[in-house]
DNA sequence: CCACGTACTTTGTCACGACAAATTGACATG
DNA sequence: CATGTCAATTTGTCGTGACAAAGTACGTGG
């Protein structure tokens, strides 16, 4: 990336703000192309003289309103352009549903597993407890646009079957076992594809993915479900705003 | 305040996460008392034996869930137990009309100023270029709730006097004017008061405070107002998350 | 051609240290 | 008693450095 950031370290504005301002500004007016790896952590604090503790600190500013998305190992890259989803609950598979798109569902994994540890923390069980984890590819139109992971608490294990993942939503299915999602706690991002993920989307590898973590609770508040989701960014994103009622 | 933290090094889960975990249990059992004020960070650093900046990112950790608040010269506090407001773009003075209290306002200034770099930038005119400054204190049934700062865009300024805002809400005037506020960005925070505040507010000194700041969009896409509010955190507080529509 | 192992690359975590900025407390003065 | 000043306190910023963890590229063997 050959992209050149001015800093003032005169400046009151700090040198972490100044530097995600500017590369802020050559993202959104293309100087820095949709799709880019930046150089590493290392060479950016060289180029602009600032260390790189100053740089992360930039760049998890960017990550963080979505500008960017890195992993390790792989780097740092920017987003590319967003399709916008409102931020509710609905179901990917009712979303695409009602604007007539044909999702398909194909299930990676169905079965009871030792909680990881902040699973395990958010379903509030102990860690090494077995817990109901589910693995899916959903595609539309034959494109992959997700592959979701989620883990259940144990109860649920008998209200949903590989099968039953194929043609329903994973919450339909918990409504009609009686267990009613109903408040979640989400939390969004981004990062680049694994390989595996790359190959079940059917995308070229490093491409950046938008990322959903999220924590449901039922209607008795009693916390269900972890999700950890990504999709593929250049189908997908979700906004977090607020329109004037 | 004596709370003991255990951190387990040979866990893979990185210190600081395990020193906010233990903090937020801490806080969410009582061990660590609402409203008192944790160790200085480099006191709490040695107590632990971890290094500064561990401190500083497990306390960022638990500042940006809304458990603690800390400030510059005064230390990290953890929060008074909170009142919900839903994420809406309601305006605090309808808000409180709508539920039968009596709000009051209290105009500090509503002059026009050199605009802070900051503010520059969320609204898109150069630093320093004047913009309409406005800092009321809002009051229900004599009690202190808010301390709200606006910058808004020039071309405002003369659809809104000080007159005005002791009876009437800030948007409202807007709309009278012909301006539309109809989009926002908020983000959301915590904070303890300033001895300022803390008169205004007729709260203690180093009482909490939750802080919002906004970028108001009209009808057009234009951003036309910054706002920075502080509200008596233990009368307020603001949810995000997501019902089950 | 595919799978596996290894080395390299990059980010993530942790530590130490120094200095700046905001706030408060103490004290002096009018 | 109110106000101003200064020192102390605490957080915020920035730098340096080292090592771990995740991912990729490449080479080798089957």
């Amino acid at each position: 990336m050959n992209y050149t950031v001015v800093l003032d370290r005169q400046s009151p504005v700090p040198l972490y703000h100044q530097l995600a301002a500017s590369l802020k500004e050559g993202i959104t007016s293309g100087c820095i192309p949709k799709g880019s790896l930046l150089g590493n952590e290392v060479g950016l604090a060289d180029r602009w003289s600032v260390s790189r503790p100053t740089v992360r600190r930039a760049i998890e500013e960017l990550v963080g309103d979505g500008f960017l998305v890195r992993r390790r190992g792989v780097g740092t890259q920017v987003v590319n352009d967003e399709v916008r989803r409102p931020f509710t609950l609905s179901s990917l598979y009712d979303d695409l549903n009602a604007s007539g798109r044909r999702p398909t569902t194909r299930v990676l994994a169905c079965e009871l597993v030792p909680s990881p540890a902040t699973v395990a923390e958010s379903l509030q069980v102990e860690p090494g407890s077995p817990v109901l984890f589910i693995r899916r590819v959903r595609s539309t139109n034959d494109v992959g646009l997700a592959v979701m992971s989620n883990w259940l608490l144990a109860s649920i294990d008998p209200l949903v079957s590989a099968d039953d993942l194929v043609t329903a939503g994973l919450y339909s299915l918990l409504r009609k076992g009686g267990v009613r999602p109903h408040y979640a706690v989400q939390r969004l991002g981004a990062r680049v594809a694994t390989r595996e993920e790359a190959s079940l989307l059917n995308v070229e590898a490093r491409a950046p993915l938008v990322t959903m973590r999220r924590v449901m609770q039922d209607d008795t508040g009693r916390a269900i479900e972890v999700g950890d989701h990504v999709y593929d960014a250049r189908h997908y994103v979700i906004e977090m705003s607020v329109v004037e009622s």
